[in-house]
DNA sequence: AATTTTAGTTAACAGTGTTAACAAAAGTAA
DNA sequence: TTACTTTTGTTAACACTGTTAACTAAAATT
C-alpha cells in the first residue's frame, strides 16, 4: 500500500514549504524579523501546523545553519580540488570563505550567530574610534621602528583586530564557560606571527 | 535658584537608576532577555518612564556599547604604557584583549554583536565539522610538505578559522553591502603570513 | 489662588513564540 | 456501508515583547 509512502512525500513537502517560505523571509527582510506566524501567513495555514514539522523556531534556523555550514564545505572542497600544492590550497580555500560569507550574508550570520547590533552606528561611536585609535598608534610605531616603514599600517590594523575578534567570538561560540588557559597558546601563536610579518619582510 | 539645578540632578539619577537595573538583569540572565518591563519593575516605576529617558531599548544598549569600549580602551592603553618596545606593546594589547573579552562577556557580546545562536550546539553540528575536517586535514597536508613537521596542526587550524571569520565579521560589522574588493588584500595580507608560519620556522 | 508645566500613570496597540482544546477529514476494521 | 480511530488542522488563548496615546496628579510659575 502506497498510502503511507504517499503520506510521508507529503509530510516532507509540506516541511520543505515550510522552509522554502521562511527562506524567503529570511532573504528578504532578515533573518531576525523571521517569525512563525509570517511562516503560517506565506503558506496559507494556521500557526500551530508548523510545530507539527518543526519543534520551535529555533530548529527552522538550525535547518538553515545545517544548509549554510553544507555549502560552504562544499565550496570550500570545491576549490580545494583545483589545486595539488596544499599552500595553494589554502589560499585559495581563504578565498571561497570570504565570499561564501559575502554571497550567503543570511547563511553566515546565522551559522556563527552574528546579531548585527547597531551595525552601521559601530563606525560611529566615539569610544570605539578611541579604543583602535590606539591599536593604530602602536602599529603605526612598531611600523616605523623596523626595517620595512613603507608598511601599510590600515591594511595591518585591520589584520591585527580581525585575528583577535576572530580569536576570541570562535572561542565564544565554541565554549560557554571561561575559555582554556592553553587557548592563549593560539593567541600567542597568531600574534608572534602577526608581529613577524609587521617588521620584517 | 538652585531648583533646576536639583531637577537635574534628580534626572541624572534616575537615569543612572535605569541603566544600574538594566545592567544587572544583563549580568544575571544576559543582554538578549533584557526587556524594558523588567527595567520597570526592578525601579518600581511604570513603563513609559524609561522613554522619557532613553530613546527606546536600543539606546539603552548603546550605553553599554559605549561604556564597552571606553573600559576596552582603557584596559588596552594601561598595558601598553607598562612596554616601550612596539612588538612587546602589540603583544600585551592582544593578551589584554583576550582578557577583557573573557572578564567581560557581556559588554564583549553586545559591542561586536554577537548572537550566540545555538552556542553549544554549534559543536555538535556534522555540517560543521565536515566542514572544519576540509580545512584541518589541508593544514595536515601543508604541515606534512613542509620543513617543519612537528608543527601543532591543531593550533593551526583554529588559528586559520579565527583569521578567516575575524576578518569577515569585521567586514559585516563595519559595513552594511559589499565589502570593497581592496578588502581582499588584507584577506591576501593575513593569509600570506599564515601560510609562511606553517611551513617555516 | 489660578494657571501652566512636568512627572508619572493606566491602558492599549501591534507584535512575538508557544500550546491546550476542539473540529474535521482521512484511514482502518467490522 | 457503518463505526471507530487516527491524523490533520483550526480557533483561541497565554505569556511575553517594544512602544505610545490619553489622562491624572503633583510641582513650579505667574
Amino acid at each position: 500500500m502506497g498510502i503511507a509512502e504517499r503520506k510521508i512525500r507529503q509530510k516532507e513537502e509540506f516541511r520543505a514549504s515550510i522552509l522554502e517560505a521562511a527562506w524567503l523571509q529570511v532573504l528578504t527582510d532578515g533573518w531576525q524579523s523571521l517569525s512563525i506566524r509570517k511562516i503560517a501567513d506565506a503558506i496559507e495555514y494556521s500557526i500551530p501546523v508548523i510545530y507539527n514539522h518543526f519543534e520551535n523556531k529555533e530548529a527552522i534556523l538550525l535547518e538553515f545553519t545545517k544548509e549554510g555550514f553544507q555549502k560552504l564545505a562544499d565550496a570550500l572542497l570545491e576549490v580545494k580540488n583545483k589545486y595539488t600544492e596544499p599552500s595553494e590550497q589554502l589560499e585559495a580555500i581563504a578565498h571561497a570563505y570570504w565570499d561564501f560569507a559575502f554571497e550567503h550574508k543570511e547563511y553566515y550570520q546565522l551559522m556563527f550567530g552574528l546579531g548585527i547590533p547597531a551595525c552601521e552606528m559601530v563606525n560611529q561611536i566615539a569610544e570605539m574610534k578611541y579604543m583602535t585609535g590606539i591599536m593604530i598608534t602602536t602599529i603605526q610605531e612598531a611600523i616605523a621602528s623596523s626595517n620595512n616603514t613603507e608598511t601599510n599600517y590600515f591594511l595591518k590594523y585591520h589584520t591585527y583586530l580581525s585575528i583577535l575578534h576572530g580569536l576570541v567570538s570562535i572561542e565564544m561560540i565554541q565554549k560557554v564557560g571561561k575559555p582554556d588557559p592553553e587557548k592563549k597558546l593560539i593567541l600567542q601563536d597568531a600574534i608572534s606571527g602577526f608581529i613577524k610579518s609587521l617588521t620584517i619582510k
